[in-house]
DNA sequence: AATCCGGGGGG
DNA sequence: CCCCCAGGATT
């Protein structure tokens, strides 16, 4: 969970998942849709799925018990070096180095890296710092120090410097360029495009779809979604749901534009509109069509059977 | 080596 | 608006 995920975010998910799935055989035996239900709201659900091999894998190979090996972890789906150290090293004291965003900050200022720590080559010599720096001693104790500096003393911005007990050492420091550290080359601009979701309801139904394995959300469940037309949206969009869905619609005026969040869906979609929307909405008129402009979404997983036959047209499609 | 996954925190 | 977050897999 802890993956590119702050660990203030994480911390009521871990609370939640480690007491549904207690140990390997309860995660392994877990349907995958349950795992996934868990992890709604936290996003990169590749880790969830990993996950839930991995306790698989654990059982199968390893009788339930989670390897010792480093090369047997780092077999383990969604295990790289970082994590395969950081278990290691905190839970059975193996001297293994950690690198992560606050090691690589620490790190990099400690020593003033020159290079850019977003490259292979940058990476490297991470490694091999922290690799020449974790002691026999209390390796999980030292990596989790180095974390928890790099996250209280010397963050990203603002660094307390006057307060960090290794500043007499820190060669950026001495340089007067803290800040200036870790070099990273400019992140690749993300685009956004504008998409319509479309919430049918019918009696307590909503029609689902489910995603493509080439979009994103792959394999999971959500509002039927499509590109924004850029004119003439009403009989666009109802031509795209009649190819999509095989549903013949008409769609009136659109009156509501807003974010939504599918996260807490129930089935009725005051439900959804009342949980997270923003903008002026009307929960208590039950709309029949609703147009949507996702902003923010999070994603659809619910126990769809019950809408599922609503579905068959678009599942026999894409199956 | 570059790209993708993704919601959310915080300036 | 922006950059980044206790990374890993895929191309």
């Amino acid at each position: 969970m802890l993956q590119q995920t702050q660990v203030a975010t994480v911390v009521p998910y871990f609370s939640r998942f480690v007491e549904q799935f207690p140990d390997a055989h309860t995660l392994a035996q877990a349907p995958l849709e349950q795992v996934l239900r868990a992890w709604e709201g936290l996003g990169y659900y590749r880790r969830a799925r990993q996950l839930h091999q991995a306790a698989q894998m654990i059982v199968r190979d390893h009788g339930g018990e989670f390897p010792q090996d480093i090369d047997a972890v780092r077999r383990l789906p969604g295990i790289g070096r970082y994590t395969a150290g950081a278990v290691l090293s905190i839970a059975l004291n193996q001297r293994h180095p950690v690198v992560e965003a606050n090691t690589i900050r620490v790190l990099s200022r400690l020593f003033a890296v020159a290079i850019d720590v977003g490259k292979e080559s940058g990476r490297r010599t991470l490694w091999s710092l922290a690799e020449q720096l974790v002691p026999a001693a209390r390796p999980g104790d030292f990596n989790q120090a180095l974390m928890e500096l790099g996250g209280t003393i010397c963050k990203r911005r603002d660094p307390n410097c006057e307060n960090c007990p290794i500043s007499r050492w820190c060669r950026a420091a001495q340089l007067r360029q803290v800040e200036r550290f870790p070099r990273k080359s400019p992140r690749a601009k993300v685009t956004f495009q504008q998409e319509v979701a479309v919430v049918v309801q019918r009696q307590r139904s909503v029609v689902l779809r489910r995603c493509g394995p080439d979009e994103r959300w792959a394999g999971m469940w959500d509002f039927p979604r499509y590109r924004r037309p850029e004119r003439n949206v009403e009989s666009a969009l109802a031509e795209m749901i009649r190819a999509d869905l095989g549903l013949s619609v008409q769609l009136h005026s659109l009156p509501w534009r807003f974010k939504y969040s599918v996260t807490r869906y129930r089935i009725d979609l005051t439900t959804v509109a009342s949980t997270r929307c923003r903008g002026r909405i009307k929960t208590s008129s039950p709309a029949k069509w609703v147009k949507i402009e996702e902003m923010e979404t999070f994603p659809l997983n619910v126990s769809a059977r019950r809408v599922a036959r609503q579905l068959r047209l678009s599942q026999r499609k894409l199956n």
